[in-house]
DNA sequence: GTTAGCACTCGATGGACTTGAGTGCTAACA
DNA sequence: TGTTAGCACTCAAGTCCATCGAGTGCTAAC
């Protein structure tokens, strides 16, 4: 077992110095810089012994070696030492959240930003509202114009939509505030899902100007998206790493964090509050299978989810990456407990 | 005068031709290409002459030439020729306006699409909304939990905010509406400048809790920002120009893209329905001093500035984007004429 | 099991040479 | 006087080749 843990070291040494230099490690190199009992003869039969068990890759006989995903997958399991944030790292995370500004794709911005900035990888923020668990509390029209309206809708839980809505023909302001109470009273504690549906079960009942009305809003609500807002910061980071000096590759990962349904695909991981690291090929998409994509999601208070994705190359900053959204996750908290306290 | 037409037609072939292969062009390739009557020698001499009134640059001694900015503004100001549009294309610009989904960012980011799309260029979108010239028509207040109310502000030529606003005290909805009658009833035609002044004047006569609410609306006012979103669509397309193939320069343009104060200077002319075009040093910004920026403006119904900026190298398309740019004005007034019948 | 030693591999670096696109100049021509 | 053919010259880019050095694998000795 003393042997198993020497490989262990070494895989683990060779790693770290693979992601701090993106170089091929030699057995030299680990013998010098991390084990320096051992002669580079030793690290050579142990890093054979390495690559035979799928841990390694050499790109050719008189390089160095590097990890293979399998050997990333290993080490984000079980090598992980935590990273220490610095004090102004964490006050950075916090005062993302910590401030008056309560538009949520403000907060994404900046989250996106600092995290970038912290890392220097490229990061995206999704925001979704989940429709399904989500009931309505109560709604309202605001006029706006002569034929148009704004439909506000707003959950139990406090979750606030906005869709602009043009009319058939103009209702006077204080028409519009007395539908505006009856639906909320007709239609309070409806999920958002079976909004639509029970839109149009009223408009059944009621005369024909009514009817129209509420069967426009229904028509309206029905395209509200589930994904809200993908914001995406840092880009340029990518550019400064090696594996992507080759423009052609540069140019197609740009892409992907251009096209939004694939961005949706890759945020849209299942599990909350929990961090998930993909692996090259693991993240399920050919123009990422040198990257590694770190997704993190958060359920807001009142229902939102956000979800952040740190994208890198394979060869990625793990230990400071979890660290950062693990911190991004207290201070998120932190904030909500706050706002408890303070409407208690 | 008769030279001058024959150097003038060849200036215009070399840059042509530039644009199109991003070669140095040589003497020979214009006299097959372009000049056929003339021979090489004859050009020689020519693009000596152009190189001596400062239109040509030679990388060096046994390379072709290649425009200089000074060539780009005079092909820009007198050289070009009208690029027609493919029905296909117009259609495109046509259909990113001709939707129900009135969310601005949303037919910002569409056009951004199409335009990177058409053109193969970056294109950024930014709306403003300059509020000096803009008239409150109305405002309401609508309560979405205990202590916090959405403050909707609506011009008289129909421009529409939102800003949520925590308050101290909750509020009965009743009373809300209410207050909102009242306030927008003292404030109808009031500048949107002079709102916060406003909003204090009225406070000052008001019992203490009616005041308390009123100054802190106008806190709320004060920081709603003139520059709403900017949308950048076709980043990677940069990525396809040689003059970016080094990455360095690609990373330096992307991190430009990044900085929001520095697009807002791009985007910011003063101009309005109107296209400019800034040819390298003319940005002003030396990230950009091998790009040029093309602008164009459009004054909205409802008050907003949307800016359009294309990027791309010197050697850009200007024919088409020209072309893309008015088609897109086009549309535009299209759409809001026909929008005018409808509501007439 | 560990290590020193050595032959071998192979990309990277750099110099010498060749190639070819392009220029400038001169002299002849219409 | 403008145009052109011809020719010497320039210079980046490509090719070939030798060298270098970081690295490996294997063997034999400790």
């Amino acid at each position: 077992m003393e042997l198993l843990d020497r490989k262990y070291r070494i895989l683990q040494a060779i790693i770290d110095d693979y992601i701090l230099t993106a170089l091929p490690v030699g057995s030299r190199t680990i013998s010098r810089k991390y084990e320096q009992k051992l002669s580079s003869a030793t690290i050579r039969n142990e890093m054979s012994d390495l690559e035979d068990l799928g841990y390694l890759d050499s790109p050719h006989t008189s390089a160095g070696r590097i990890p293979s995903n399998k050997a990333y997958r290993l080490y984000v399991d079980q090598m992980l030492q935590p990273f220490p944030l610095s004090v102004e790292d964490i006050a950075y995370i916090r005062s993302c959240f910590d401030t008056r500004s309560h538009q949520i794709e403000q907060i994404s911005m900046r989250l996106a930003r600092a995290i970038s900035g912290m890392t220097n990888y490229t990061t995206a923020v999704m925001t979704r509202m989940p429709r399904d668990d989500q009931k309505l509390s109560h709604m309202q029209l605001v006029p706006v114009a002569d034929r148009r309206v704004i439909l506000i809708l707003v959950t139990e839980n406090g979750a606030v939509t906005q869709t602009p809505v043009d009319l058939d023909a103009a209702i006077d302001p204080d028409v519009l505030y007395t539908v505006s109470k009856f639906l909320s009273k007709r239609l309070e504690g409806v999920p958002m899902s079976k909004l639509h549906q029970s839109l149009i079960d009223i408009a059944a009942g009621e005369p024909e100007e009514m009817s129209k009305l509420l069967r426009t809003l229904a028509a309206q609500d029905d395209e509200s998206p589930d994904v809200g807002s993908i914001v995406v910061g840092g880009r340029s980071n990518l550019l400064s790493y090696p594996e992507y000096s080759d423009v052609e590759k540069a140019r197609n990962l740009l892409s992907v964090l251009e096209t939004k349904d694939k961005m949706i695909s890759l945020l849209n991981t299942h599990g909350e509050m929990e961090i998930t690291v993909r692996i090259g090929p693991e993240t399920g998409m050919e123009e990422l299978k040198d990257c590694s994509v770190v997704t993190a999601s958060y359920r807001m208070r009142d229902g939102r989810v956000n979800t952040i994705g740190l994208i890198g190359p394979t060869r990625m900053q793990y230990g400071k990456v979890l660290s950062v959204l693990n911190q991004v996750g207290r201070s998120l908290y932190e904030l909500l407990d706050a706002q408890d306290d303070e409407q208690r």
